[in-house]
RNA sequence: GUGGCUGUAGCUCAAUCGGUUAGAGCGCUGGACUGUGGCUCCAGAGGUUGCGGGUUCGAUUCCCGUCAGCCACCCCA
């Protein structure tokens, strides 16, 4: 033995590169329906397109190195800033908005976890250059008809949507936050449901232990869930009503619920974000994005609103599992070639080679065996049907061609089985 | 990077109080079965008990370390 693959990496067996190509197949199937295109960039990238935005500290969850040319180099942890470059540098001449979509292997070096390993493959969807709450919507119900691709209802899976414009313009004008205080209040949010005790200190510290400030903004977070509709009366709330308006159109209401205590990343986005999770939180996020207009202007300096989301195949693939939403393995093969005897064995060749000439997926056993050995073979295979070859067929120009699932035979002329029997 | 829990065959699990050569089912290979798979029966392969050290006459079992997995923290770009 020589081990296993690195610590957070992954072997794919056929069965389980089965499913990841089920994942990425509904993913580019849905993506398409949307009008998205697809993109691609490099796997490795100059480290400091993700220093530039996030600080150095981020290098510690990067897998980050010095190439032989001494260049600091990175395996990409996203895709956003390749997508800022590359749209930043096409800026002119790409009609807006663009509807572009990539499916990276992506890579950070964190402890793993279930649903968090040190590489995944995660689709990206994104459009650039409408800032209007529409664009909102067409990712998020993209997102939700990825979902019901998988066959997975609002019974399953939910949208959680928030616009931390409400959020703050609701502290800054009620609980009178100062414009420096803001992230860690809003760290504070983030924590209050999963670690009240946690969130509680955050807050206390962030607003410099002014108890007269830290009781209403408490009072304010843990009536977040069921002040929802008050806020939402408020003019910030405008696009985020839009929003949820529009996906109600599209009949994907039933997926969505507003929740103001999604707080998402702090340094990145800039509106309505949201977030797709298991009914029950059993797993991580399935999904998680949100509006971003001010980065492609940060890393490519030209000017373009932005809205996306990310999702991974390692939470989704835990999903599915979970609910028994793999796909049966379709057939690989049509049809298991039998030589009864060893004279059977060339014209079971020539069978075989002239029927892959027209492209019908054909296997036949390497080792000559007896007839029970080759049938076993043909159905551990999952072979629909066994073509069995033998002096007396060969002497009539016929073979048998057995059903593996229902077990009847019918002979049939070489020349119809080569004339359009596979199609 | 910090803390907690768990590591026995490919998988699921046994192994008495620390006691002989670490077992079973499933799976895998071969055979019973010479022109017909799934059933049944027989046999076989497969283990450095994660790894290293310690205690002991003797360690899968107890102790320490380490690695890995899981969980929480950090982070979620």
């Amino acid at each position: 033995m020589q081990g296993k693959a690195l610590p957070g990496f992954r072997d794919f067996y056929p069965e389980e590169l089965a499913l990841r190509n089920h994942i990425f197949a509904v993913w580019r199937s849905v993506a398409r329906r949307y009008g998205f295109e697809e993109y691609d960039g490099p796997p490795l990238e100059p480290l400091e397109i993700y220093t530039q935005k996030s600080g150095e500290e981020i290098v510690e969850q990067l897998y980050a190195f010095e190439d032989k040319g001494g260049r600091k180099v990175a395996l990409r942890p996203e895709m956003t800033p390749t997508l800022a470059r590359m749209v930043g540098e096409r800026a002119q001449a790409l009609k807006k908005p663009i509807r572009w979509f990539a499916i990276p292997q992506l890579f950070r070096y964190e402890r793993q976890q279930r649903g968090r390993l040190r590489e995944h493959f995660q689709l990206n969807m994104d459009v650039i250059g409408e800032a209007g709450p529409a664009a909102d919507a067409e990712v998020m119900a993209a997102a939700l008809d990825i979902m019901r691709a998988f066959g997975l209802g609002p019974a399953e899976v939910r949208l959680r949507i928030s616009d931390r414009r409400v959020v703050v313009a609701k502290l800054r004008h009620s609980h009178h936050v100062a414009a420096d205080e803001l992230v860690p209040v809003l760290a504070a949010l983030d924590k209050w449901e999963r670690a009240p005790a946690d969130s509680e200190r955050l807050l206390t510290d962030a607003l410099r232990a002014d108890r007269a400030r830290v009781r209403p903004v408490l009072e304010f977070m843990s009536g977040l869930r069921d002040g929802a509709a008050e806020l939402r009366e408020s003019a910030a709330a405008e696009p985020l009503n839009e929003c949820v308006q529009r996906l109600g159109a599209m009949g994907l209401g039933p997926f969505v619920e507003v929740d103001f205590t999604i707080v998402r990343g702090l340094a990145y986005y800039t509106g309505i974000v949201f977030e797709l999770f298991d009914q029950g939180r059993s797993l991580r996020a399935i999904c998680g994005g949100g509006r971003y207009d001010d980065l492609i202007k940060a890393i490519a300096g030209v000017d373009l609103p932005c809205v996306g989301f990310g999702m991974g195949d390692v939470v989704l693939g835990e999903l599915l599992k979970d609910r028994a939403k793999q796909p049966e393995a379709p057939a690989q093969l049509d049809a298991f070639l039998v030589a009864v005897s060893g004279e059977d064995v060339e014209p079971v060749l020539k069978l075989a080679h002239e029927l892959r000439d027209q492209g019908v997926a054909v296997e036949y056993g390497l080792r000559h065996a007896a007839i029970r050995k080759q049938l076993e073979l043909a159905a551990a295979r999952g072979a629909p049907r066994a073509v069995i070859v033998g002096p007396d067929e060969r002497a009539a120009s016929e073979v048998v061609v057995r059903d593996l699932n229902a077990g009847t035979e019918e002979k049939v002329p070489v020349a119809r089985l080569l004339n359009g029997f596979f199609r």
